[in-house]
DNA sequence: ATTTACATGATTGAGAACAGTCATATAAAT
DNA sequence: ATTTATATGACTGTTCTCAATCATGTAAAT
């Protein structure tokens, strides 16, 4: 029988957030979380997959998320070395004794390897991402914060309603940004509660970077970060005409080549 | 035809690695990656799965993330034959579909261990253990909490008055807390911010299980979390005659001997 | 109210993945 | 050097997964 069409949507995206926090659900996973058959999981999975939203195995899908944020740490990918480019030019701007926004993301994991390698003392660093604070913690006189909220496995940080509230008690001088892309319509990221976190973040912090390398200029996501760029700053492995030809509207001298 | 020892080892940590990079990689890919047949590359995977390094799907394998903790694994190595019997008994008292409180500590991890191992679906589990809290998520159908709060490298957990202010937000049906002492005069942790937080989840669960082995029994710590230990579970590798000469003034029914 | 559109479940045949068994060749043990 | 242990690949039958098709009943369109 022909169902509604926002009970269909509701199912899928109950599927999408059930893949973002699981990483990988069997078909037959589905069948039972949803009292579907496996024909219609099959056909949401693939559904799904034309937006680019997940990826299908035999079996079951997998997150697409996880495929552009793989484990942070042994990668040697010539990304790598982009990303560890601009993390060590993003990790110039921190100083001594600042509070330190540091988003999840393997870029700014870059920027946080590269903070710990100068050995800059006595910052308050708040991150969402596990890692991250494990690495950060070792650093003398550093406090790591990390906001409460639900645990997402396969990114190894924390996101949620509870994250967002939490991020909003604090007021940082610095924060350090990942994205899936920017254009001329703005900043882009992969999920909506990581997109409402980072504008959160954007309007808490005195200066934001946006750290990020050169294929994902001119690019998308999913959901939408802000629109108005004007006031952040770029550190990307591009000089300023690369970036120009990607229609990204920014100051020229907030755009910052690694 | 055998092969040796070393070169078993490499193609099988190469094949870790591959998935630490990738995330997800099909049994066909390492078939043609490493020239194997399908057999021992299937071979290789459950190899890798019970040393639970990935998780094995229709088809190929995921990376696994949750990682061992070093410190963790280290504080297990003593008495953990008596803790993985305490931490058995007392997830017994797990029934699907709880939300539940996890305390940071080995004996409460080994408990947690025993909830995966048992598949326990549909849980809502807040934990401060970062450790924990890779392990449980896991299992389907399980939501995982961390409060936010202070990041302690040491012990790998948070703490702090935002953890405390964020289990205070919560109701559990069931708290598994660990402890360093009990006896006549109570209940006894090591240091003011656990002991100040254990009480929180104590007074906002319906049960609490005190997970210790028997040689905290009759002993103190510099912090006292609570002198009612009445309405307390005491789950302990040690009879009720044991606890009894420990002087812990609690009912009968409620020492349970793992 | 009637018609159209379409989401769903059941069925089916093809193809893929799997576990098990066995022979073989080589590493390790003696 | 001889024996034992075992890692491997080929083969096999079974199970699982998948895409396609069709009938059905309900949501949307008219």
């Amino acid at each position: 029988m022909k169902v509604a069409r926002h009970v269909i949507e509701a199912r899928r995206e109950a599927i999408a957030k059930l893949l973002g926090n699981v990483g990988y659900v069997p078909v037959l996973e589905i069948c039972k979380q949803f009292n579907v058959s496996e024909a219609t999981a099959r056909r949401d999975l693939t559904e799904l997959e034309s937006q680019r939203r997940l990826t299908r195995t035999h079996g079951g899908a997998l997150s697409d998320f996880n495929r552009n944020f793989p484990p942070l740490d042994s990668r040697k990918t010539e990304e790598a070395e982009a990303k560890q480019k601009v993390g060590l030019k993003a990790s110039t701007f921190v100083k001594a004794g600042m509070t330190l926004y540091l988003d999840s993301g393997s870029t700014v994991h870059c920027a946080a390897e590269a903070i710990v390698a100068a050995r800059i003392p006595d910052l308050q660093i708040i991150t969402t991402s596990i890692p991250t604070a494990q690495l950060v913690c070792t650093l003398p006189g550093v406090e790591v914060y990390i906001p409460g909220g639900l645990y997402l496995a396969q990114q190894a940080m924390v996101a949620g309603d509870r994250t967002l509230e939490e991020v909003a008690r604090w007021n940082f001088d610095l924060a350090l940004l990942g994205a899936q892309g920017i254009d001329e319509n703005g900043l882009w990221n992969s999920q909506r509660d990581i997109s409402h976190q980072q504008r959160e973040v954007i309007r808490r912090s005195d200066q934001t970077l946006i750290c990020m390398h050169k294929s994902k200029l001119g690019r998308t996501g999913p959901s939408a970060v802000t629109r108005d760029i004007a006031p952040l700053y770029l550190v990307v492995d591009a000089d300023a005409a690369m970036v120009a030809k990607a229609k990204v509207k920014m100051p020229a001298q907030h755009i910052i080549t690694a």
